[in-house]
DNA sequence: CGATCTCGCTGGTCTGACCAGTTGACCAGT
DNA sequence: ACTGGTCAACTGGTCAGACCAGCGAGATCG
């Protein structure tokens, strides 16, 4: 592996990763009070306004909820947590949640068709040869394990003209947030995913019915590109969930 | 109108919207810096522990880039923002913006029928009672102005015992995402739903399919009871829009 | 002219202080 | 027995000022 970036983790990082866990993971339970600022700085060792920094970050995420005077509250962050949290919970304790992916698979499943049909009523004019090109990228890369991960990149970059195309901005977000939480993965993830990526075909149909603009032709090109692989890939998770 | 919570802003708070509408209004294009933690503090006549409270909420939410030692830089909120920014693109200088609104109605079309389906394979035995519980809830509001608010409440309960049945995180998140957006403006779009929360059949067939455990049905179910209030809305949008 | 150094600016962190809101205990009226 | 008032001991909110650490541009030196 080459050279990675050096990982520069600030305080407030370190302690708004901590109390996340503990709220994640159900340590500390929904409706119980977090310590106070001034304790959770003595314990961690750090300065009260490191902790305040993490404490806000988590607010603003919703897994908490600080009131002036009155102790902080953990909340119940399946229900109030927005998809920005996605990332964190997906890889969990350095590995991936099963649930998560299952998750995820299906939701990429549900809305990826309907994007590529809005993409398809809206495209430009320039939409259908970036598309083109991208999936010839797709196709010019080599095999091996380092070509899989770039042909993940290059579907990516794909999903995001399609997505861009469809000039609808709750899918973008929507796309933001599951790619953050893809991303991290990818090289582990890679393989899995192979089969899909490697269905240049599937994608050229898609990317001919996205060009045509015909709705229809296009939300079916694109369940034929992502329904095998979810589908194979949520049987294979189903034997490593516990449940 | 009843009494309101009183609304407490805090500094950080007001530092963060202020911050937030240069950045998504494009008053500091994606690329540029922003003024340095001082500069902003000084301007603003607060400290700089307040300001940077609310930098590193933006940068959290994937607006900013801080960087030690260098300046810190404007993000292209479309390409890296989360869907937790939603609330804040739906209603921009106190009113609705009817391109992100269109949008919402888009996605919602596109997951629902899909979250049903789940919800129809995977909803366990009390299900079929309690959302039964809530459309009966649903079909005994009465009429008026007040009484649409009250059914959008019951319908958005409905949701929510759906997607919980589902048991997929991500659509859970997005689920709680989108509702957050919703919710604030509930009242003011409370008239323009009227017309989907009043069809009581639609919804209680939607029921019936899912405690049938059949996702087929239930997804077409689903479709029937979002697909007319979304199509008229959207259109009645297209007219808002300048575009 | 180009590589290097240095200084000034940036963000990162801490300390300690004080302000402001909440809570519960206690007390005084009704 | 219940209401509302008062107070003290929390809690979070905000501030000022200091110092550390990283980056970058301009001055400097070869």
């Amino acid at each position: 592996m080459p050279l990675q970036p050096v990982v520069r983790r600030s305080v407030p990082d370190e302690v708004f990763d901590q109390v996340l866990a503990e709220v994640v993971d159900g340590e500390i339970p929904a409706g119980d009070a977090l310590p106070s600022e001034r304790a959770l700085a003595e314990v961690l060792g750090v300065s009260r306004p490191a902790v305040r920094e993490a404490l806000q970050r988590m607010a603003q995420t919703g897994l908490v909820q600080v009131r002036h005077g009155g102790a902080t509250l953990v909340r119940d962050f399946k229900r109030y947590a927005g998809l920005d949290l996605l990332p964190r919970l997906l890889v969990r304790h350095g590995e991936l949640d099963p649930a998560v992916a299952r998750s995820i698979l299906e939701a990429r499943l549900a809305v990826g068709p309907s994007v590529a049909a809005l993409a398809a009523t809206r495209g430009g004019a320039a939409l259908g040869a970036a598309l083109s090109a991208t999936v010839d990228a797709l196709a010019a890369v080599d095999d091996g394990p380092q070509g899989d991960v770039e042909r993940q990149v290059h579907a990516l970059e794909f999903w995001d003209q399609v997505v861009d195309a469809a000039d609808s901005i709750v899918f973008r977000l929507m796309f933001n947030s599951l790619r953050a939480a893809y991303e991290p993965t990818l090289e582990a993830l890679a393989p899995l995913m192979a089969a899909e990526v490697g269905q240049i075909d599937a994608y050229a149909v898609l990317t001919a019915a996205i060009s045509a603009g015909d709705p229809d032709t296009a939300r079916a090109a694109a369940e034929r590109v992502l329904r095998p692989a979810t589908e194979s890939l949520i049987t294979a998770l189903a034997h490593l969930e516990p449940r």
